[in-house]
RNA sequence: CGGGGCGUAGCGCAGCCUGGUAGCGCGGCGGUUUUGGGAACCGUAGGUCGUAGGUUCGAAUCCUAUCGCCCCGACCA
């Protein structure tokens, strides 16, 4: 993309309204825009952060065995009705009433949907197990939005649902949500870390919350300083393995991790005190396990080898999918600008020129776009008649976590510069080594699709 | 939903107390000189002062109502 030809609209000054760094961040280099309280446009940088997120959170999901789909944002009221939710979710749901005088609501969440499309087409234990998940956004009218797309009323979440013959088997799911869960962080540049969990009014008795240590973060967290000592890595697992899914999870969950909703005191101090830590984290994700929660009252039954007819064994999982474009500036930023990880940037690359209409500095950067793009990878050139330090200001604020600066100077010995956002180290290269490296780095990243 | 604050140009703000021609900086547009970390100068466009009532000869300014937004708390992906 050439930056003279795109919309990028920043800012040199925070807007008022913003509060929190990432909100802040977001507004100035124009990736959303507010329309209302809680309720944002994704402008084209925001959006493509978006659908990189999204891009990885589908990928692990159908490498985890669930399938995509997707419902509906507005459902009719009485499905609601028949789970029993319809007046126990309260003024957070936003009922909406059509032309005909029906009762609809703008989705907060999908079990009672999913439920609805699964009873209406599965009636074997054969065809489980069954994870079906969609991308999708929802809306819930919170009392008090903030925080710009972290607590925005309208909100884009991953949510899955998993249907099992039996609780073994269910447990199973949860456990491999959770190790999917921890890959997609991980490959978004993310420490989430699983902590035991309330259900709240989805209800059920298994669950974790992944979160995201920030200081910004909304919820207090007590955690074994050993937890963030873990990484999935590169290490592969078979999904259908129940106990080597099983094991990740054991391993993950083991060292003490709670939020204040779960904490305890005693478990706590038993640690050796150089390993307690208490700070604030970001929620980012929670599994459940409910069981029958949903497909008793709703008739989700399939009949088992036994010839019985029993109702199927529930979980959902969820990823805040727009939230966590401000978990992962909270946790990726300095003072000037964002630092995107290199499995979520919107551009693979910068390239600065320092001198736009020296001719043999617009060339060389024409041939470093060419080239990168030959390699599948997506630079942004800064091809406008600006000075050096607007260009820099600019590529600092946005945060691409690679920038190559072409300047007739450096042109004069053959080299161009690399630069790295996170450390600011500058190396000196040839333009074909500049673009070799830069394709280096973003092998793993490509690979990992 | 309780408490606090703010709505004036695209953005950041002053003006309001004490009513009398609506301002400043950034940004935009045109130009000149510049050009390796948000340049300088000249010129120029842009605002029914959130909205509706009221008081007044006259309201951004005073009064009333209303809408919107932000912050703290309680609640939540």
């Amino acid at each position: 993309m050439r930056l003279s030809r795109y919309f990028l609209p920043v800012l040199k000054e925070t807007p008022s309204e913003a509060q929190i760094v990432s909100h802040r961040y977001m507004l100035r280099a124009g990736m959303i825009k507010q329309q209302a309280a809680g309720i944002y446009s994704w402008l084209p940088l925001g959006f493509r952060v978006l659908a990189r997120i999204e891009e990885i959170v589908h990928q692990e999901q159908v490498r985890a065995g669930h399938i995509p789909m997707l419902m509906p944002t507005i459902q009719p009221a009485d499905l609601w009705q028949e789970s029993g939710r319809y007046d126990a979710y309260g003024p957070e749901m936003l009922r909406i009433r059509d032309r005909h005088d029906r009762d609809m609501l703008y989705g907060p969440t999908n079990e009672e949907m999913i439920t609805d499309i699964f009873r209406a087409h599965v009636e074997s234990y054969k065809q489980l197990p069954m994870t079906l998940y969609h991308i999708q956004w929802k809306f819930r009218d919170e009392v008090r939005p903030r925080f710009g797309v972290m607590r925005g009323r309208e909100f884009l979440m991953k949510d899955g649902y998993n249907f099992d013959v039996d609780k073994d088997a269910a447990l199973h799911a949860y456990n491999r949500h959770m190790v999917s869960y921890l890959r997609t962080y991980e490959r978004m540049g993310l420490k989430a870390i699983p902590m035991r969990a309330d259900s709240g009014p989805i209800g059920g008795d298994d669950t974790h919350e992944f979160l995201v240590l920030a200081s910004t973060g909304e919820s207090e967290v007590f955690y074994d300083s050993a937890v963030t000592d873990l990484t999935l890595g590169n290490r592969a697992v078979d999904y259908a393995d129940r106990a080597a899914v099983k094991a990740v999870c054991d391993e993950f969950t083991a060292p003490y991790a709670r939020t204040d909703e779960t904490h305890d005191e005693a478990l706590f101090n038993a640690l050796p005190e150089a390993r307690r830590k208490v700070g604030r984290g970001i929620e980012v994700g929670q599994i459940f396990y409910f069981g029958t929660k949903y497909s008793e009252p709703m008739g989700a039954v399939v009949v088992n080898d036994q010839g019985q007819r029993v109702p199927v064994h529930m979980g959902s999982h969820g990823i805040g999918v727009s939230r966590l474009l401000g978990a992962i500036i909270e946790a990726s930023h300095d003072d000037k600008g964002i630092i995107w990880p290199e499995g979520v940037t919107p551009f693979h690359c910068g390239i600065v020129n320092l001198k736009q209409g020296d001719g043999a500095a617009d060339a060389a950067c024409e041939g470093l776009y060419q080239a990168l793009t030959a390699k599948g990878l997506a630079p942004l050139y800064d091809d406008r008649d600006e000075r050096a330090g607007a260009k820099f200001a600019t590529m600092d604020l946005i945060g691409l976590p690679w920038r190559i600066t072409v300047g007739p100077r450096g042109l004069k010995n053959g080299v161009v510069e690399l630069t790295s956002r996170r450390t600011g180290e500058s190396e000196e290269m040839s333009p074909e080594a500049a673009v070799a490296k830069v394709a280096e780095i973003y092998t793993p990243h490509m690979a990992a699709n």
